[in-house]
DNA sequence: ATATATTTTTAGTCTTGTCTAAATTTTATT
DNA sequence: AATAAAATTTAGACAAGACTAAAAATATAT
């Protein structure tokens, strides 16, 4: 039985090797975790007795398999609470990642099965982060970041890159939500802002923007 | 902001002093929470400190204002997620308990009551239960145990006192539910036992079973 | 009233997860 | 290759929450 901390750990060292899949270094899981690196330093050696993680002292660590599913099941939990709190409980998608950060430790795979079931087996949360199955598979869209999309190409939002309550109100504010249409009218090779059109609005962004939403082309 | 522990002693005070009207033993608490009577006098110390309850040295500990609104804050989520799990997911009230266990803890009110909205208010848990509203508040209802019913009493099975899956379970092999209608045929004064008529089926049942099921009298 | 039993508290230890400060290893720079 | 810088680990401490064993207070029984 993991605990909440071995559990963020975890999650950590899965987002920062992309998918568990290259190993992470001691200073990013600190960082990323909000703790010192000494503290991580600790864990470390708990979860690799524990068969979490590989761990070599100044190697970086990696998640073994069972690291990998303990830390993708997290996620799923994560994302399917998220789902539940906009689509039944009627949060804005900006206010639901603080709760679920509490919800995705409530151990039961009855639980998180029925959630499923009871939300129709949703595929992406809230924020358009896919949702793993039971067994920590991923089902990959071909996704790009709005910044690498061209003029006069016309995309779908299909996902935020940050999802902070910040960004994601200024989302809202400019009526950018998950679905929404958004064409590129120019692109400012200066300072690589752009204009684009939404929802018959047209709206100048900073690069800071584009690089934090993802999109799907629909057609040129 | 309290820790999960704390809130377990506060949920255990509160119920041993019958809804925090009299004070409790330390053995008691010990005993409720599986624990060691050491244990429980360092947690009464804390809570103390913070405000939560009465505490002098060998005299027993009773809830503040503030421990009791903690207490059944506690309990409201308790009894609204069991309720949820039963109605929403279709769990059977004999497996909702131990989930409940963690899902009480988990801290947001907006959260708790968007559930009870999404709920609809409900007044009462799948145990018959009632759920205090969000200053603390329960309606009473008046229930008495079974065994207290006289011969040919018609009742409506309204609560349980034990809610272990062992009981539970014992009810739905024998069609027991919230609702159901228990007719009194006899009562056997030498064992306590008596015979009761329950969905058209005639059922014995012995003094340790009637006194754990809360009816409501009907007519006579 | 005194002795005995029970309850409760204290003292000291342990584990988990964190921290600071110091030591060590690795990496980067001259 | 030697040195400086950065990253990582170790050593030692602390708070929360638990435990055991011993001491102290309260309750019970003679
Ligand atoms: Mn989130
Ligand atoms: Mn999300
Ligand atoms: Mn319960
Ligand atoms: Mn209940």
């Amino acid at each position: 039985m993991t605990t909440f901390s071995e559990e963020n750990y975890l999650k950590a060292i899965y987002h920062l090797g992309n998918h568990g899949q290259h190993s992470v270094s001691t200073n990013a899981i600190a960082e990323k975790i909000e703790t010192k690196a000494s503290s991580v330093t600790d864990m470390l050696r708990k979860l690799a007795e524990k068969d979490y993680v590989d761990y070599k002292k100044y190697q970086g660590v990696s998640l073994t398999e069972k690291g990998r599913l303990t830390a993708t099941n997290v996620i799923r939990k994560h994302r399917l609470w998220e789902v539940f709190l906009v689509n039944k409980l009627d949060f804005s998608w900006g206010e639901v990642h603080d709760i679920a950060e509490q919800l995705e430790h409530i151990k039961s795979l009855k639980l998180t099965n029925a959630l499923d079931a009871f939300l129709d087996y949703p595929s992406h949360d809230p924020h358009g982060d896919p949702i793993p199955d039971a067994d920590g598979n991923f089902k990959k869209i071909s996704k790009i970041v709005l910044s690498k999309a061209n003029e006069n190409d016309i995309c779908v939002c299909v996902g935020v890159n940050d999802s902070s309550s910040g960004f994601l109100k200024y989302l809202d504010k400019n009526n950018i939500a998950l679905g929404a249409e958004i064409e590129i009218l120019s692109k400012e090779p200066f300072d690589d802002s752009m204009n684009i059109n939404v929802n018959g609005k047209s709206l100048a962004i900073s690069k800071l923007i584009s690089n934090n939403l993802y999109v799907k082309i629909r057609s040129t």
